[in-house]
DNA sequence: GCAGCATCTTTACACTGTCAAAATTGAGGC
DNA sequence: GCCTCAATTTTGACAGTGTAAAGATGCTGC
């Protein structure tokens, strides 16, 4: 008994072993308060994701284990299987929630864009600034390997991804409609340098290898400045094989 | 996190509970023979890190453990933990020799170059050869959050690796030493982009992610030629800005 | 009303990292 | 030679993890 009684919740401090009462009862008080929350939760589910997504928001990655989540959604440890099988059915589910965020803010930065300058630059800048704001979930949705992409959910939510990126470049190069349909070498190459140049930055930038860099620049230079730097004197250039 | 039925070795088969016996004696023949190993071992530090490696190689980052290094050097698992402090030790340590490995092979990639284009592509192509040749190493190096970069060992090496590609880059653009001293910011934009074009492509080769885009190219393209086609209309064209 | 079933809890187990104490051994002081 | 001492290694324990199985509970269809 002295085993994982770590964290726990008052519990109702009743050493009585629940002869007769329901154990399930006035402790999920946490949200809303609403303390009369029956045995069966009704959205359990979905209640379990976002103390989730508040977990690794608050603990970072290593902090987002199956029992800290049910303890922050306050039911049993073991109530997250049911719903997602194991660990990495939750996080898979998990990470599918950050990718749709994750392309909702590219594409409300790529709307919004004024200048057609400004236009290229936005996708490319809400990318690193969602991984700056949620390192956690970027974390999760690209460094993690326990990742299940063969799950519907998470496997559609990174291909629109994917494509909302590809597509961002074809257009750059005036080619539409990158469909699942064979592309070019050139095409190819210049979706695979932007998606890399990308992520490479973000994760170094994550990783604080970046930080090496900007103690060289002049004080005060920021991310987004070397970022732009990186990016101008690629768009600026038009391609070197032209397409046709 | 059941693991259960790996590693464990047979351990001598014996339930002889060493009344008297020295438990230490007659079991570290995993190596070469010499199966009358001291209590002291003598070079048990350099024998963990040889078994980490293995480990790593065997059964990936997940199953690099402290206890699972100290199972297939034969010794008790609180051993690793007197010469490394913790975990994080122990990885920093096997990963500064990761690193080492990694400078050595790019260099020699550099070296032996025949062409002046063939010795541009050495350094990138060495980068991805090495990262898919060692996966778990690379994962270990760039990739996991479990690394104490103050450690000096550790420290040095990154920052070798770090200089060398700076240096590259430099040569590159017809400037010399990159010591630690200011950058234009020009210069500074890069060095972070061949260093995030190069990462951000082996870890999106290393989760699977690349071989959605290959899937689109002509049948049996390799992610090597991909990289090529990257970096050709890269280095190709001269720098936008001229460094004068 | 009640049987079946989905949901949630309890219990148990194997594994992990880390700490403290005990055991073993090599080396130096007398 | 003996004896202490410190370094090294083992043993044991503890808190935490994921996961599986069994028990408790309440909704639902009949």
């Amino acid at each position: 008994m002295r085993k994982t009684d770590r964290g726990r919740r008052p519990r109702a401090a009743a050493k009585a072993p629940s002869l007769s009462g329901r154990p399930g009862r006035a402790r999920r008080d946490a949200g809303g308060g609403k303390t009369d929350a029956p045995y069966h939760h009704g959205a359990l589910r979905e209640a379990l994701l976002q103390a989730a997504e508040r977990v690794l928001e608050r603990d970072g990655l290593a902090g987002l284990t199956l029992r800290a989540v049910a303890r922050e959604a306050g039911v049993s440890h073991a109530a997250p299987t049911h719903h997602f099988g194991d660990l990495t059915g939750l996080l898979s589910e998990l990470a599918a929630i950050g990718f749709r965020q994750f392309n909702a803010a590219m594409a409300a930065a790529s709307n919004t864009a004024a200048s057609p300058l400004e236009g290229l630059l936005a996708r490319p800048k809400a990318y690193v600034a969602y991984a700056q704001a949620h390192p956690g979930m970027y974390g999760l949705m690209f460094r993690s390997e326990r990742l299940d992409y063969s799950r519907p959910t998470l496997h559609e939510a990174a291909e629109t991804c994917f494509a909302g990126l590809a597509n961002a470049v074809g257009a750059m190069r005036g080619q539409e409609h990158t469909g699942a349909e064979a592309l070019s070498l050139d095409h190819a190459a210049a979706i695979a340098r932007a998606w890399s140049l990308l992520h490479g930055f973000t994760t170094l930038l994550l990783d604080g290898r970046i930080k090496d860099i900007l103690n060289r620049l002049p004080e005060g230079t920021t991310a987004e400045v070397l970022l732009e730097g990186m990016l101008k004197t690629t768009l600026a250039r038009p391609p070197a094989y032209p397409s046709g």
